[in-house]
DNA sequence: GCCACAACGAGAGCACTGCTCTTGCACGTC
DNA sequence: GACGTGCAAGAGCAGTGCTCTCGTTGTGGC
């Protein structure tokens, strides 16, 4: 093995291991991280970190990209099951919402207000779409098998053609309401679970918030057309 | 005017004037609000603040109060408005996605993630859902004018019992699913301003959002039974 | 009118934060 | 062996929330 490999892994085992300890503190602290703990609890001096991020924000930049990824892979894995299409979508909802209670404050670093002063940069824009990617291709596949029965009341003025634009890049055929629908049950499905965590649901449903979801979720795929 | 009211008088004055300043600072620079910074911007002491706030939290809750009881008082405006149900309920969502839009950190700070470190205490329960009792309350008068005509798919399970004790606190005669209905119409309303101010709509829909949200809260209503 | 008392503001100080800069060390290459 | 490079450590700066103390000032009871 050439040398300059050898440090370049060694380099990527340390940043994993800077990046794991940081979602340990996030578990527990949340979303206000200190690079200085993070360091003590390496055993390294906070300035080492620096060699690894270049800013606090960098880290939070590689938690959040991570956090996509994951919650993602999560999705599409429930995507790729077997059954109807309007089972997928609810099976994808139930695997994200799953995700997010056991990584609630990775959850609130994605979906959650943006971090004060913090800008998304560009890397980030690929895999915050993998959800939403997922549900629609629960859509496109529906439209393909003939399993598209009810459809989205049609979208009028000017985002109905945004609508249009966005639906040119899944296909020829996708019709714009269908896009409209995919999205708005993106947005329920954020909207849902957050709900949950940042405790809009406390005083009402307690109990059984899982089968709460599942309902609206069910809500959702009928409106985007699942039968 | 006696001695004692005009010091309680002059406290409440300069109350109100920390928590305007801490406004200001929040809509410049988001969350992580310092009481240092507002202090500064008074003229006082850091000190000096805390003979107002007990802490930063307790600043915080304050704000988050009035948050809640400002977003709640342009619900209850909307709602107050002439027109069929169906027409209220939106009109309910647009005003309170306009107020949203005008105090983008306020609305991040009651319905975003929740601040680290933070437990909301009970003061804050009665004014977090005057929005939900706006929409709520045009339910109800749909009920009493004949105006319900769809239905959600009837929930079943615990979590339909939960609905119904929740029901009960309406009245003796609200159906559960329209509870679910409602709520699963402040979820989605919610979802769909969080959405589009934390920059989940970007690449998307750009131009027409209002479009869009209108286009969402029809659905919303429909789905809570509002002809 | 006087006096005790409570409220108030200012300042110093503690422990913490992100971040920078400099220094020293351990390498592989020439 | 000299050199350059990547790395870690420490000191230091400016900022933070919060506490404590001290002097001042206004207020209510006598």
């Amino acid at each position: 093995m050439n040398a300059a490999n050898l440090r370049a892994r060694v380099r990527a085992e340390m940043t994993e291991e800077i990046k794991q300890v940081a979602r340990r503190h996030l578990a527990t602290d949340g979303a206000n991280l200190s690079l200085r703990a993070v360091a003590r609890d390496l055993g390294m001096a906070s300035s080492a970190v620096y060699r690894y991020f270049a800013s606090r924000d960098e880290l939070l930049t590689a938690l959040i990209i991570d956090a996509y990824d994951a919650v993602g892979e999560a999705a599409e894995q429930a995507a790729a099951g077997q059954g109807e299409p309007a089972e997928r979508w609810v099976a994808i909802g139930h695997a994200v919402r799953e995700w997010a209670l056991a990584n609630r404050h990775q959850w609130a670093l994605i979906y959650g207000s943006p971090v004060p002063g913090y800008q998304a940069p560009q890397d980030t824009i690929v895999p915050a779409t993998r959800v939403i990617m997922a549900l629609a291709e629960t859509i496109r596949s529906g439209l393909e098998s003939g399993r598209i029965t009810t459809f989205p009341p049609q979208p009028a003025g000017r985002f109905g053609e945004e609508l249009a634009a966005v639906a040119e890049q899944f296909g020829p055929d996708v019709p714009p309401y269908l896009v409209g629908g995919g999205i708005s049950g993106f947005i329920h499905l954020c909207g849902a679970i957050s709900a949950e965590l940042f405790g809009q649901l406390d005083n009402t449903i307690e109990d059984d918030r899982r089968g709460f979801f599942d309902w609206q979720m069910r809500a959702t795929a009928a409106f985007a057309g699942l039968a």
